[in-house]
DNA sequence: TTGAAAGCGGTACCAG
DNA sequence: CTGGTACCGCTTTCAA
C-alpha cells in the first residue's frame, strides 16, 4: 500500500514513510506532495506493519475485576483520556471472566498485542501474578485503586486510611460513641486497608470496633441492604455505621428505611467513595470523595512514564487525597 | 522467535506454525514435539505478525458517548463476554473526547487495528457517520443500545416504543390521567422513540401529553433533580411522572423529597432501564427492564456474524424486549 | 507429512 | 535529502 503512494509520488517508499513518521526528515516540498497524494488516496499505515517492524503495539490493557460494574467506569474513562493523549488504544478485559479458552491476560503482553498492563484488580490469582513480575513483563505493569500485597509493583491508589480517618473523626466529633463497620469483601486489600483504618483512627479516639460491629462481606447494595436487619438487632445498636462504599450505604440506608427506620435520625451512615448518585440518596450521603478520573488518568501516566523508564519507577506508589464530602445521612446521635 | 522453537524442535519453521495453528495437519508425533518445546519455551506467537499475515486484527472497537457514564458498563461487558468466547480482543474508545489528534473511530477500521466496530452511540457526527458508510467500512460496523437515524446500518436495541407503552399502561391502570414525562437530550434517538412511544400510549388510552408537561433535556441525575420544581409548579400538577431513565427518576424523587413531597403518596414516579441500584432507591423503583448484558451479548454476536458475512446481515435490526418491574414508586392517584 | 520460500506492509540503516 | 534493501515474525502455497 506504501508502494502505492510511492508510486503515484514517484518517490520511494522509504520516503513515504519518513514523510508520515519524521515530517521534518523530509525536504518541504516532498512532504507537500507525498502528504497531497497520500491525502487524496486517503491512505493510513497499517498498524500491524509498523507494530511488527517497532516491536511496539500501541495499545494497553486495563484489567477489570467486574466490567460490570460502574464503580470502575470513571477510572477507565481517565485511563482512556490520558491514553488517548499518547495516542495509544485501550484494551479492555475482565480478570473474573476467565479468558474463554483460559488465556491469562498476561497473553496480551507475552502476544504482544498489547504493550503494557494496567490492573484495577489487585486480588490476581497467584499464577497470574507470578506471570506479572516474570523479567520479561515486571517493567510493564503498573496497578490502580487495588494492588498486590504480595508484589512491590507500581501503583496509583487513594489514600483509604486517611480515608477513614476523616470518616470516624467525622462521626466521632458528631458525638457517636458505638459506630459499626459495614466492610468489604475478605481477601480484597481495600477491604483490609479501610478497616485498619477505622481501627486506627477508633483507637485514637480511645474507641474500639468490637468484631461484631462488623459486617458487610462485599462493597455491593445487596450486602448493605441484608447488613441492616443484623446492625440492627443488636444491643445496644450502633449510633453510626462506617461502610467501605458507597453502594454499601446506600443498600443499608435501603434495608433500614424497610425496617422503619430513618436516617439520621435513627442511625447515621457514612460512604466511601461519593458515586455519582450519592448527593442523590435519601438523604444525600455522607461520604468521602476519591477522584477515580484522576486516578485513572495517573495510572495511565504512570504505566506510560514505566514503559519508557522501568528502573524510574520501579516500586513506585502514588497515594491520591481523598476529601469529607458533607451531606445530609450524619448527624449528632439522638 | 519461531525460528528458535523450529530449531530447537529440529523442524522447519512453517511445520511449528502448523502444530500451533493446525494440529490437524501435522503427525501426531511431531505435534508432541513441537508442543513440548512451545511448552518448555513459554513461547508465545507474535499477533502483529500473524495478523498482518493474516490480514485481520483480532480485535473489535467499542466506540462508547461516555466511557464514564455507568449506564454503559454492563453494555460493555456482554460485549466483552460473547468477544472473549470469540477470542477477539475489546478495544474501546469515548466518542464525544475527539481523539486526541483528531483521529475519527474510523481510522482503527482504516489502519487495520480492528476488524469491525460496534457504536453505542447513535449521534455520531456527520462526517463520522459517512466513513462508516464507505465502501470499506459499512460491512464493519454495527449499533448497540442507539442508532443513527439517517443511516440503515445492522443494530441491536430494546424496545423502547413497547417499554413506554408498558409504563402509561401501567400508571394509567392505576388511575392516573394528568401524566409528566421527563426527557433524554434533544436529537438523541431513544429521546425520540420513547417519547414517541409515551404519546402513542397515552393516544390510545384517550389520553395526551401537552408539551408543558415534558420536562428534562438529558438522561441525567441533575436534569431530574432539577424538573422536580418545575413540575409541581404546574396548576394542576401531573400526578404521575414517566422518566426516559432510571437516573432522572432518581434524580426527580431527590428533587421531589427536596420539595417534601414524598413519592408514590404526592406523585408516582417510573424509571427506564432498571439499573442496579433502582431496587434500592427510596422507594424502591417502578421501571422498565432493559437487558443490557444481552444488548451487549447480542451486539457483538451480530458483529461477529456480519465480519462473517456482511451481506447477510445487512440492515438487520434486532430488537429486545423489555419488561415492566413494579416496586414502591408509583401508586393510585390521591 | 514436511520444508523452502515468498510475501504481509512498513521502517530504518546504509549509501549515495 | 533520498533511494535501495534487509528485516520484523508468522502463514501459506508449492514441491518434494
Amino acid at each position: 500500500m506504501i508502494k502505492d503512494i510511492a508510486r503515484l509520488a514517484g518517490v520511494s517508499t522509504a520516503t513515504v514513510s519518513r514523510a508520515l513518521s519524521h515530517p521534518d526528515r523530509v525536504s518541504e516540498e516532498t512532504r507537500a506532495l507525498v502528504m497531497g497524494v497520500v491525502e487524496r488516496h486517503g491512505y493510513r499505515v497499517n498498524s500491524f506493519a509498523r507494530s511488527l517492524r517497532k516491536q511496539r503495539a500501541g495499545a494497553v490493557l486495563a484489567l477489570v475485576p467486574n466490567l460490570g460494574n460502574p464503580f470502575f467506569s470513571l477510572i477507565i474513562k481517565g485511563i482512556q483520556d490520558r491514553l488517548q493523549e499518547a495516542g495509544v488504544d485501550l484494551l479492555v478485559a475482565d480478570s473474573h471472566s476467565t479468558g474463554g479458552a483460559g488465556r491469562s491476560p498476561v497473553a496480551h503482553l507475552r502476544e504482544s498485542r498489547a504493550d503494557g498492563l494496567i490492573s484495577l484488580d489487585g486480588s490476581l490469582p497467584a499464577a497470574t501474578l507470578k506471570d506479572l513480575v516474570a523479567p520479561d513483563t515486571v517493567g510493564k505493569v503498573v496497578f490502580a485503586c487495588e494492588w498486590p500485597l504480595s508484589a512491590p509493583l507500581p501503583s496509583v491508589r487513594s489514600d483509604n486510611r486517611e480515608g477513614m480517618r476523616l470518616a470516624v473523626d467525622h462521626v466521632v466529633g458528631l458525638g457517636h460513641r458505638r459506630v459499626a463497620y459495614l466492610t468489604g469483601p475478605a481477601g480484597n486489600i481495600l477491604t483490609d486497608e479501610r478497616r485498619a483504618g477505622v481501627e486506627a483512627a477508633l483507637a485514637a479516639q480511645g474507641l474500639s470496633l468490637p468484631p461484631e460491629r462488623v459486617d458487610g462481606g462485599d462493597f455491593s447494595l445487596e450486602a448493605g441492604h441484608a447488613a441492616a436487619v443484623r446492625l440492627m438487632a443488636m444491643t445496644p445498636r450502633p449510633t453510626a455505621v462506617i461502610c467501605a462504599s458507597d453502594q454499601l450505604a446506600i443498600g443499608l440506608i435501603s434495608g433500614l428505611s424497610a425496617l422503619g427506620l430513618s436516617v439520621p435520625q435513627d442511625v447515621s451512615v457514612m460512604g466511601f467513595d461519593d458515586i455519582a448518585s450519592a448527593p442523590y440518596a435519601l438523604p444525600p450521603l455522607t461520604t468521602i470523595r476519591q477522584d477515580r478520573l484522576a486516578l485513572g488518568r495517573a495510572a495511565a501516566d504512570l504505566l506510560l512514564e514505566r514503559l519508557a523508564d522501568p528502573a524510574a519507577t520501579e516500586g513506585r506508589v502514588l497515594t491520591l487525597p481523598v476529601e469529607l464530602v458533607l451531606r445530609r445521612s450524619t448527624a449528632a446521635p439522638a
